[in-house]
RNA sequence: GGCUUUGUAGCUCAACUGGAUAGAGCACUUGACUACGAAUCAAGAGGUUACAGGUUCGAAUCCUGUCAAGGUCACCA
């Protein structure tokens, strides 16, 4: 049991005995004190008034002394307005960091037995990764960590949308103009070949239909159907979906070669799984310069087929309803909710037919009891209606289905649009760090004296956790704004400082491990000072936090958590001195609280997947 | 237009989910190195929490309305 428990359990047997009144212990308010108060915890004694007619003043007092007299933790309190601000005794305080000393694997929870798969990352096949993406990605990613801390077992996931209009046109951009082009031929990274060929179809497609525009089909059509308002230019914006479908050749070629694509057609097929491959490797490259990978993958191409077969149940169970055109639809109005399609009238799936199915096949799979998918907030709706969905269908784990929604990730100029060339791509983005964080190091003189490869990884682990802690410190569900300049600091509330901290603490533990340096004497410290109470008290807030963030899905939450943590080191450092302390205990003492504390952050990094360095 | 998310210091973000005088970092002032490493620490300045009402002991947080920005309303994914 914890401080806070106990204190907990002591106000209500207080209240009861007062005020002969029965509090539920989960309505104790306690809090931590704040900064500017004397006390540890804090109990907020408003709730009692109403029971006790009393005044909080007169309250606090009563349940304070009847804490001090009846806790042997309460070693004093004083009584602000109605919050009652408890300190603990030194003694306590000592003693809980002494078990923590001997604690091992401090903040894993004991497993709970249930099943957990994350999805995330969930690329197209047309393009290569770029900084929306990284989001994704560091957030599924620790999301994952997180929830295996917690408990869970964890399974890592991603679908695959391997097919579709989108590669069609990729691909098709290549047969036309490629002239047989490959990543080795060219010396192009495979994912950006594709999407080299991706832009070059979209380039064609746009002079296609600027042509066009000027044909008198198309004046016919624009004088009949553009509104008073509009002008030329959004009309024909407006119009681009249609012209593709209804007109275009290029259009019409790439829509044949989906056609062909489902009718496994060989040499489609062969394109489409060379172009893939190229993609795949490429893929798999910007993973592991991003410390990620996955446990099992889903492709679209072999799900796109699912989920008819569990339309088909919902029909017979009235969960969906049949058009006269033969097109199933559910009616999710009850919920606040539209129609929704689920099946068209030729019979074929859509995007949520496809949902459907997939979590259907893993279930089959996994057997999981939760799911949590990591999407952008623009498929909000998306997701609530495939809940609502699954819920109506039976579906055993639909209460454990979690839409992790994250904001987009916007420049300081603006959005980030591939139109404009403003997107900011994944592989450039990891080199940049790097560099930034290579020239940092030779600023500083600091490049000697270390072997090469040693000295390269230290550098990229500085520069990805700089990359990654800028992103992941944000709360997932706002947008953010990535500046870049920014991204690659040092200083302050970023990765590396808190990589710094634990360079610190660790350098001193070895250096105490090195001079034989007597830890067991550690036992023998009893003065305690503030500095080193407060270190404490926030590494006891860790295994808490683990739960609450991975119960809200918030990564963002520990990397905060790992900052304060850092600062409350580092206040220490320059507060007391550690190896040089006068006495023997309070060496020892410190040296395990630095370990402690050095395991922790590291511990806490991780779960967001940013390494620490030996050295800096 | 309907539904929905967000709005906090000049900028980027917090605020233990309704608690005390709204906290950090960056940038700007000013102090502290002959290293248990200053990639640090200490201090200063910076706020009508978009706005207006309401709920209550107590509101950045909950409710209503207004404003602003984004998302979404395809037999696309």
């Amino acid at each position: 049991m914890n401080f806070t428990e106990k204190i907990a359990a002591g106000v209500q047997t207080a209240v009861a005995k007062l005020y002969d009144h029965e509090v539920d212990i989960d309505n104790v308010m306690i809090t931590n004190t704040r900064k500017e108060f004397t006390g540890d915890y804090t109990v907020v004694v408003f709730p009692f008034t109403k029971v006790a007619k009393k005044k909080p003043v007169d309250i606090g007092q009563e349940v304070g002394e009847a804490l001090k007299a009846g806790l042997d933790l309460v070693a004093d309190f004083n009584v602000v307005n109605g919050f009652l601000n408890l300190s603990i005794d030194n003694a306590y305080w000592l003693q809980f960091s002494q078990e923590l000393f001997k604690t091992e694997n401090f903040g894993q929870a004991p497993a709970n037995g249930k099943k957990v798969m994350v999805e995330f990352s969930s690329p197209n096949t047309n393009k290569p990764l770029h900084l929306g993406h990284i989001r994704n990605i560091l957030l599924g990613w620790s999301c994952a960590q997180i929830l295996d801390r917690a408990g869970y077992e964890v399974i890592k996931t991603q679908i695959v949308n391997d097919r579709g209009i989108a590669i069609c046109k990729s691909m098709l951009a290549w047969q036309k103009f490629g002239e047989g082009e490959t990543p080795t031929s060219s010396g192009i990274k495979g994912d950006f070949l594709a999407g080299k060929y991706y832009v070059l179809f979209e380039q064609k497609f746009k002079a296609e239909y600027k042509i066009w525009q000027e044909t008198t089909v198309a004046k016919e059509l624009i004088k009949d159907n553009i509104k008073s308002e509009q002008s030329e230019s959004d009309f024909w914006k407006n119009y681009k979906n249609k012209y593709f479908n209804n007109y275009s050749e290029l259009g019409e070629e790439a829509k044949a070669m989906l056609l062909k694509w489902e009718d496994n057609d060989p040499a489609v097929r062969q394109l489409w799984s060379t172009m893939n491959s190229w993609v795949y490797e490429g893929f798999e490259e910007t993973y592991k310069a991003l410390g990620v990978d996955f446990d099992k993958l889903y492709y679209e191409s072999n799900t796109y087929l699912e989920g008819k077969r569990i339309i088909e149940d919902g029909l017979e169970k009235s969960v969906f309803y049949k058009k006269e055109d033969g097109s199933v639809w559910i009616d999710l109005e009850s919920a606040k909710m539209d129609q929704k399609l689920v099946l068209r009238s030729d019979g074929t799936s859509v995007y949520m037919t496809q949902d459907i199915g997939t979590a259907q096949l893993r279930s089959e799979d996994f057997g999981m009891d939760k799911m949590v998918y990591v999407v952008g907030d623009e498929q909000d709706y998306h997701f609530k209606v495939l809940f609502e969905t699954m819920k109506r269908l039976g579906a055993p784990y639909a209460e454990g289905l979690h839409h992790l929604s994250y904001g987009m990730v916007d420049l300081p100029t603006g959005k980030m649009k591939s139109r404009e060339g403003t997107v900011v791509d994944a592989d450039e983005l990891i080199k940049d760090v790097v560099e930034v964080a290579r020239l940092n190091m030779v600023d500083r003189n600091e490049v000697t004296g270390k072997g090469d490869d040693e000295m390269q990884e230290i550098i990229r682990r500085i520069g990805m956790a700089a990359l990654k802690y800028f992103i992941i410190k944000v709360n997932p569900k706002k947008r953010m704004v990535f500046n870049p300049n920014e991204a690659v600091d040092i200083q302050g509330q970023t990765g590396p400082y808190i990589q710094y901290a634990f360079v610190r603490a660790k350098g001193v533990y070895e250096k105490a491990l090195q001079e034989n340096i007597n830890l067991s004497l550690a036992d023998n410290y009893s003065t305690l000072e503030p500095v080193e109470k407060e270190l404490i008290f926030q590494i006891s807030q860790y295994p808490g936090l683990v739960l609450q963030a991975a119960e809200g899905y918030d990564p963002s939450m520990i990397a905060n958590y790992c900052y304060g943590l850092a600062k409350g080191f580092n206040k220490l450092w320059h507060e007391v001195s550690i190896l040089n302390a006068d006495q023997p205990a309070t060496i020892a003492y410190r040296v395990k609280l630095s370990k402690l504390m050095s395991d922790t952050l590291k511990d806490g990094m991780q779960l967001l997947g940013i390494e620490m360095p030996d050295r800096m």
